[in-house]
DNA sequence: AGTATGATTGCCT
DNA sequence: GGCAATCATACTG
């Protein structure tokens, strides 16, 4: 039984992955008060062959297969961390990339961490968002509602339009569009392809 | 036990 | 645009 906590309630994470990555876009996430909007998101499930969870559960996918709302933290190219949040329902190995935010909170901290000035390279990229965050190995499994981390919805009536696109840097399944941004937003990894 | 491979980034030409 | 860095993980034998 996992009951959504009040800190979270407004996000579905049971919802399925390519559902809770677009309605990501625009919320806030704070590592002890130092995050900002989610602007760029991926989702990738247990049918995905571009997935860390395809081939079932393992140590390192063992968080995308645990209850949903929690953390997948990785190791990419065996220098940078990189941040997901669990979809579904517990044991379907599902989950969504933060590929970008948009930073808000605690800038100077993030710009300590990251070693540039430039906000718009403190998180643009999952390597830059974990390295701006903190985020590393330790914060794997760990609940999104509760600190270190926090989540805030959008602000209401705030209309921000998502974009869709192929995702970035896998060579399987290419094609599915499941990489979600805000649109011509400054703060995204890549720009979206034209359609 | 050995090897191939990244859900990336930053620096170089 | 190209490529090295760097290592845990997963797969092969």
């Amino acid at each position: 039984m996992t009951a959504p906590s009040p800190a979270a309630a407004f996000i579905d994470f049971l919802a399925p992955a390519h559902e809770v990555a677009p309605s990501l876009i625009g919320v806030e996430v704070l590592v002890d008060g130092v995050g900002g909007r989610i602007v760029e998101t991926e989702a990738y499930d247990r049918e995905d062959p571009a997935s860390h969870s395809h081939r079932g559960p393992t140590p390192r996918n063992a968080a995308m297969f645990g209850p949903p709302g929690r953390a997948y933290v990785y190791r990419s190219y065996g220098i940078h961390w990189c941040l997901n949040f669990v979809c579904g329902p517990e044991g379907h190995g599902a989950g969504v990339l933060i590929r970008a935010l948009a930073p808000t909170e605690g800038l100077a901290r993030m710009r300590e961490r990251r070693g540039v000035q430039d906000v718009r390279l403190l998180a643009a990229g999952p390597g830059r968002v974990a390295q701006a965050l903190g985020v590393d190995a330790s914060f794997n499994h760990l609940r999104l509602d509760a600190p270190p981390f926090e989540l805030r919805p959008r602000p209401a009536g705030e209309n921000i339009q998502v974009q869709t696109g192929p995702r970035i840097g896998i060579t399987r399944a290419a094609d599915v569009p499941w990489r979600f941004g805000e649109a011509a937003s400054p703060f995204l990894s890549r720009p979206f392809p034209r359609r």
